[in-house]
DNA sequence: ATGAAAGCGCTAACAA
DNA sequence: TTGTTAGCGCTTTCAT
């Protein structure tokens, strides 16, 4: 039985006319545009400040800009997309840009449904993270709103790219392992339904790198891949496989730190210890792999540099620049302690060395 | 030197002279409102079939409505965030509604820096979740746009609150561990700069309720409390503290799962293991405490139920409803293998069952 | 330096 | 049933 009219915002008209001046000088003010005297630019401001005018977002989008950057995330379960979301809001900070999160999930036909929304939004930019779209639909998104495409490898003409190195993170995960003496590597990737071409996306390049580095040390014949998922229960399920292989692993290379949990879940399940029996590596280095009783070893890409990095070019972009810029972030190999050379029982060669 | 000239979108009215109608009509087929004639319909929907329109958000929200929910999540940290979201989209499923998120962060200036975007953006609805802000902030945002707050246990006549019952989820735990026979039980609070008042937030909920729970068993004395946050970095710290304490606790409740991991990290830090020495139970029941070898004891709390519900009430907002509702879920216990009854050298009762 | 007026794409009275 | 028209709140020429 409330009766609770909702109020009318303020408008321009309305600061306009408490301020004794035209909405047009009001509207210069506040977009502090050329041709206002001090004079005029004071009272505004006090109208502004005693009425508490805020613009109108939508009104202001029909003409210019809606000073919105729309963010599509696949989902909201991996930690590494938080950093980035710090990474754009850091690099936006003072700027009138406010960044929007819509969940892209991992079908076309709901990542379609999150572009056109922001799109039907009028958003001035759009960071797109990890898309499965092909590149010509991305393209054609991009040509009528400016565009970064992160954790994607593509070279675009129309949108700008940022990514880690996955090439060379693979590679450092990959070796690290050889290096402590281990040929039996197995390795977790995760299955999309992606209509981009296979090179551009991350977790191809990863099982493609460690393919390419087991070959180039020798171990082609001990390749050995699970097709899951980046997520905790597809690393669960892989290292599951993985481990009932006769001869089983010496260690496991997972594609992503999540998926590194669900194979250190599946090492103990099995009975086995980890590093003494298995050597798992991950990806991402997200908070909780430091933690002192999980320790896991894992590729640190800083998702924050990623993020600010689009938030820049983003902002770039919006500014007037067309030509299209990648940037690339070089991972590093954190080592912690999941990682050890084999137990004799293997068929890698004897090493003295201890862990430490 | 691209000279990507941007298309301009396809509008309303071209649509209207394509199809040979006029623009009231085309409104009047993307609404469904009544009065076309079936031919009339066909041919409009040929038209936009043909020339790809989708409605802009921006102009429609200048009349009406603008088709988005606002949802505010503190940050994209918590995997519970992710359910909650879930649930929401599952609801909004088939209708034009579109949830967009936006990071309130942990300042008062940051989150109503949040708040205000969304305003701005006009949205028809917001669904705000375990916000900082007083009940008088709120409100008054609710009396300008249809609000549901989640996560806070608040009575308010303008908004809708949808929370898990935190007392009877925190007596669960407590009681849990009383029940395999511990005494000296520890917890890890959460600390924030919320306006809001304490027995609103679902944190200091959990803590109050440890303590009444506590001494309702006569373990008044053994009364320990922790504050850092909601984190892992929070539990580690806070179970540090709580370890190094003289008698330690025999067992910790940690008010979060991710919490309840660090806590876990501090023990096996500590050199004691779990749950032989220390039994540990979170809050959330998160998928990674699932995993065969974390196995936390937690409380679940069904965030897909929640988001639903929130998106329902929103819904009924935006069609008119003006009576405040308030929607709980009943927590459960999910026992698994870190919590057990504590061992011998422990002051409390001993115990001859063993842990399974 | 200031303001009048047109118009962005849409919806909602109202007329026909 | 259909179309005409008047705005929604803002920005942007273009006069003054």
């Amino acid at each position: 039985m409330a009766t609770s009219q909702r109020r009318r915002r303020v408008t321009i008209t309305d600061v306009a006319s408490h301020a004794q001046v035209s909405t047009t000088a009001v509207s210069k003010v506040i977009r502090n545009a050329y041709g206002v005297s001090p004079a005029m630019k004071d009272r505004v401001q006090a109208a502004i400040e005693e009425l508490g005018y805020r613009p109108h977002a939508a009104a202001r989008g029909m003409r210019g800009r809606t000073f919105t950057i729309g963010v599509l995330l696949p989902d909201l379960r991996s930690p590494f997309f938080a950093e980035i979301l710090d990474g754009l809001t850091e690099q936006l900070g003072d700027t009138e840009y406010q960044a929007i999160m819509i969940q892209g999930g991992t079908t076309h036909k709901s990542e379609r449904r999150a572009i056109d929304a922001l799109a039907d939004r009028q958003v001035d930019g759009i960071l797109i993270v990890a898309p499965i779209a092909a590149k010509t639909r991305l393209e054609e998104l991009a040509r009528d709103i400016p565009t970064v495409v992160l954790a994607r490898h593509e070279r675009s003409a129309v949108y700008d790219t940022v990514f880690a190195d996955d090439d060379a993170g693979a590679q450092l995960a990959v070796e690290h392992l050889i290096d402590l003496g281990h040929r039996r590597i197995a390795h977790i990737a995760h299955q999309d339904n992606a209509r981009a071409r296979p090179a551009d996306l991350l977790h191809v390049i990863r099982a493609e790198t460690y393919k390419r580095v087991m070959r180039d040390h020798g171990c082609g014949d001990e390749i050995a891949i699970a097709t899951t998922s980046y997520s905790a229960e597809g690393g669960l399920e892989g290292a599951r496989e993985l481990l009932s292989r006769s001869p089983r692993p010496t260690a496991i290379f997972a594609g992503a730190d999540q998926a590194a949990f669900g194979a250190l879940a599946a090492v103990h399940e099995a009975g086995l210890s980890v590093p003494a029996d298995i050597s798992v590596i991950g990806y991402d280095n997200i908070r909780l792999a430091a933690l002192p009783n999980i320790a896991l070893t894992s590729i640190d890409q800083d998702g924050v540099v990623m993020g600010r990095a689009a938030g820049r070019l983003l902002l770039d972009r919006i500014e007037g620049r067309t030509s299209a810029v990648r940037f690339a972030v070089v991972p590093s190999l954190v080592v912690r302690r999941t990682t050890a050379p084999p137990s004799e029982s293997g068929q890698g060669p004897a090493s003295t060395s201890a862990p430490t």
